[in-house]
DNA sequence: CGCGAACTTGATATTTGTCAACTAAGGTGG
DNA sequence: CCACCTTAGTTGACAAATATCAAGTTCGCG
């Protein structure tokens, strides 16, 4: 069976086939979850990781009144929480968006894991730091940029991600997330997602149809949303080029 | 010398006096930094984790186009950057904001630390998860809340870490940071946080002169901007309360 | 084929940004 | 200790971005 989880880490660090062998036991026992079913609930400490094998999920919180804030997708490769160890409780929610399969590892398994193979260590801490990474670029988007660009940071963070674990192809990828999600993770309303896609389908930036995304000139969206990976950490790609793509 | 990093981490971990012992020893030599200075720039990969024992700092990434996101404010008795030693650079600035004690700690004395002392090591990570934690947080605030309630977030947030390393009394705190930073902070111009800080005055809900903010009433504060400080994982606080004002 | 969810559109309201001017505050040198 | 000078804070008028509400329309699936 493909393991994304192998695909991805092989960008952080380098492992040997022992290692390989040990992240393909974990991923024996999968179970799939219908879309918009919670993994974990706030407040709740799980005694088992979770790792998304297929599909996509995501972290949130809400606010009393309803407002809706996505803090992070997690793709195939993503841990859930490596770290609730050592938190008390879950601070927000992880739910999927679309049907996925995971693998629930028992918490035991992990810290054996680390505890008796450092490279698999360093690799599981790299997942978390390109995590924080992550949120802090998602930040800087919302923060920082009107909704089109974004949009389009979004869409090329995933084309990126996707790619790292085989799920992308040059320019496109399946994007199994409604307006309404995507407006819940960029802190705008669904209507005005929707007219920003219309706008940036216009200027020839995307196509988006049947919940395929494509991309018809990568560089040229990096370009428009100020778009550098290097918040990702894949560290093995050819400096200052991204999928080939001069920055 | 009063040691912040001591304070902070026995909310979230059991010290003993010998560990105690250890994190004073780390801060033996210190320096000051001007107000507005880097510390680390992007691109950077130092050989140092820094400590801040007095002033606010803060992390940050601009856009070309000069937009500027804090993504992190660094108070007393938080660490530039634990992790440093795991990814190959910087993906972001770190910076004062007013006049900083820091410390400059070589990386192998973290390490060495962490190695043999599990508790520390346990301490340490509890760090850099309640930043994630926090991370979050921020992002549902920038996404979701409107300024006024984003504002009060802040303060309620700032309130309680700076109680947890001492530099807060009950309900005011010094706040050394102008609104043009707040306002990269909050990802409203500066013309808005003001115009929103003088809302807050108006309801009452603060006072801020000569750079210290008062809060009248904690609670209703909280109640305002829906603050819940679980985030922060300062497990030691009675549950369901929090300094007393129960939620 | 029908039904519910997702997407689309228009009109209008609200929030926030921009620009430009002015006032207040803090710090430094004389 | 004062005068000045820079930076921070304040205000007003107006523009732009985004939200809200309500009504379609299309799509995917059973």
């Amino acid at each position: 069976m493909h393991n994304p989880l192998i695909a991805k880490l092989e960008h952080g660090v380098d492992l040997t086939d022992a290692d390989r062998g040990l992240l393909n036991d974990l991923i024996r026992q999968t179970r799939t979850v219908g879309a918009r079913q919670a993994i974990i609930h706030e407040g709740e400490r799980p005694d088992f990781v979770y790792l998304v094998l297929d599909g996509f999920a995501c972290r949130y919180k809400t606010l009393v009144g309803g407002a809706r804030q996505n803090m992070a997708y997690l793709v195939p490769g993503d841990f859930c929480d490596l770290h609730v160890a050592i938190l008390g409780a879950m601070d927000h929610t992880i739910a999927t968006l679309s049907p996925c399969t995971i693998v629930d590892i028992p918490r035991h398994a992990i810290l054996d894991l680390t505890d008796q193979h450092p490279r698999i260590a360093r690799a599981l801490w790299w997942c978390t730091l390109v995590d924080e990474g992550t949120l802090r670029e998602w930040l800087l988007n919302i923060g920082q940029r009107e909704a089109a660009q974004r949009l389009a940071h979004l869409f090329c963070e995933l084309l990126v991600r996707l790619q790292a674990v085989g799920l992308a192809d040059a320019n496109s990828y399946a994007l199994p997330i409604t307006q309404e999600e995507l407006g819940d993770t960029l802190g705008v309303t669904s209507v005005h997602v929707n007219r920003t896609i219309q706008a940036l389908r216009d200027d020839g930036f995307i196509t988006l149809r049947s919940k395929r995304l494509t991309i018809p000139d990568v560089a040229r969206l990096y370009a428009y949303c100020e778009f550098n990976p290097n918040y990702l950490h894949l560290t093995k790609r050819e400096n200052g080029t991204v999928n080939g793509h001069r920055l």
